[in-house]
DNA sequence: CGAATGTCAGCTCAACTGATATCT
DNA sequence: CAGATATCAGTTGAGCTGACATTC
């Protein structure tokens, strides 16, 4: 069952379950008129504290005009605000609302059983396991970004 | 580094590692004017031996009219033909042709390499762990849209 | 007839590019 | 001035939906 050579490539195989993850993370927002990039930046606001644009889009491996516009929807629903920083009028501060605060802990646990259904066919540890190479693979990409990006 | 709450969901995880091997496999894909539904079909092809439509969409977790689309281009580049079964007249059968054959081996070894740029951090024993945990959930996923499809 | 197969048009989101404005 | 930051317009591919025709 399902032996194809395609699935000799791991590349492959996390595009097909990136795209499997996606979908299931998008059931649960689009009834909530959210798209991934809005649940994203709301988390990597509330786990970093107000950030400049550019850093979210170098965290988030996402491009910084697309940014722009998902910031502008958090915007329209109250979940950011923005301000220009004194020191450097170039740079806009965005930050999480109470707002925006609430509506990513209302998320957490329905977005998190996307995992478990993504990982239905793993036990405890083997999830552990799995995670702890992911996260691996995942750091390298970001370094790998970072110095491609600043050589 | 990287410890958003964010990268505790593996779901993101593999969103975040699927668009990277998918970025990496288009490099080596559009310098050839080929797109990644072009080398999966082709590769499904080859090891399956000529199918219908529908099985292929099926196998490739693809929708079926965007199937239509790229079989046609393949038909253009003289990759694959179609004919009708004659025993049932409403399907169209793919088959891979020679020139498709050895497009396909060309890309080999090129869109191999994309593994081992993913893979880098990991060693000989931790990618084989992977790739196992990889199919176990991938195969899960197959099944499940399987039983989903025909209840 | 219903069901399966394939085809076509059109839509949204994701991802990227290039041009421009503003500020340091 | 160069460089960084942000913004805006437009393009392509991916993914999906609905309508339709054909055949069994």
């Amino acid at each position: 069952m399902t032996p194809p050579s395609v699935l000799d490539l791991n590349a492959y195989l996390m595009y097909a379950l990136g795209k499997a993850a996606r979908r299931r993370l998008q059931e649960r927002l689009t009834t909530r008129g959210l798209r991934l990039w809005h649940l994203t930046v709301l988390a990597l606001l509330s786990d970093l504290g107000p950030q400049m644009k550019t850093v979210l889009a170098a965290r988030l491996d996402m491009n910084a005009s697309d940014l722009v516009r998902i910031v502008d929807d958090l915007v329209k629903t109250g979940y950011v605000e923005c301000d220009r920083d004194p020191e450097d009028r170039r740079r806009v501060v965005v930050r999480l609302t109470p707002e925006g605060g609430s509506a990513l802990a209302e998320l957490g646990a329905d977005v998190a059983s996307a995992d478990d259904e993504l990982l239905a066919p793993l036990d405890a540890e083997e999830r552990r396991l799995l995670s702890s190479l992911l996260r691996r693979v995942h750091a390298r990409l970001e370094a790998g970004a970072r110095t491609a990006a600043r050589p």
